[in-house]
DNA sequence: CATATCGTTCAATACATACTGAACAAACCA
DNA sequence: TGGTTTGTTCAGTATGTATTGAACGATATG
């Protein structure tokens, strides 16, 4: 093998981390996500921090984000005082719901756009209806996987 | 009617200006972009300069980040020394390319992760492949819509 | 009760990058 | 040829926001 296992756990973390970063995230948010879906297992803020090496706040607020999304969940442990964070159950279907309130966000922004257009403009309408079926079809096509995903 | 035709369109151009800062493309970029889906027509590089009110350098890298992308193409008129600038034929289809691309990144990253880790770490294999699992069906749902829209 | 630990908040800072504008080369013009 | 106009480049600046770390309230512990 050319890699250990830990040298691959930490790869991927910063992956995920970039990716987070690309998608308009938090950087430290999916590195917090990268670490819980390779641990699977519950991970208490104070090892986050520590693993991680940024600050409580950082986690705080990285947490708290990716709790809104439904990503991952928050534990309490009997005996414990500190909270625990896990993998949420169907973190991928959340990620693709997320992603289909984002495209029918932008829809109903051209839409009302294109509202505001009077009819006499047929070309200006027709260019900015075929952006917003842009759009459309792909929260169609999202909502499609959504659906599968469930049955 | 609540606004001018003129209002409508500044207000759509910067939409699309927000829109493309939310994908992580300059704001200029998209400002340009929707000024040429609202036009339809070719607008030289000077005049794009003087109606976004920015600078010819902005002008300069915001068209070169759109003609990659393929969203707008450049013209050459006779008689003008000027550059012109217009919509591509078929902007929306290339916005799902560059999508796809995008995802099967992604996916790809993903994947090489999941080549490092060797096959006795069921749990966690079986976690990282579902999130390259979920970049697989969105890539193929995007692929499934461009088809429909070349045929 | 006093002390310690916890997660959150927020002002200050660090950081990344969009944008400007002057300098420049190339192409055109007189 | 000298002077304009054109688009590009890039160093410097502006701007937005991620991150830190100290202060804080809340809660457990002894």
């Amino acid at each position: 093998m050319r890699h250990t296992l830990e040298e691959t756990r930490s790869a991927f973390i910063e992956k995920i981390g970039l990716k987070a970063q690309a998608d308009g995230l938090p950087r430290i948010a999916g590195r917090v996500l990268g670490l819980l879906i390779w641990d699977g297992t519950a991970v208490s803020f104070a090892s986050l921090a520590d693993q991680l090496m940024v600050s409580r706040g950082s986690i705080s607020s990285a947490t708290r984000i990716l709790l809104e999304r439904r990503l991952i969940k928050r534990i309490a442990k009997a005996g414990e005082r500190q909270d625990f964070f896990q993998l949420s159950d169907a973190p991928y279907v959340s990620m693709m719901e997320a992603t289909k309130i984002s495209l029918d966000n932008a829809k109903d922004e051209i839409d009302a756009t294109l509202n505001d257009i009077p009819d006499a403009q047929t070309e200006i309408k027709a260019r900015v209806a075929a952006y917003a079926d842009f759009y459309g079809k792909m929260s169609k096509a999202v909502d499609g996987i959504l659906t599968d995903m469930r049955s």
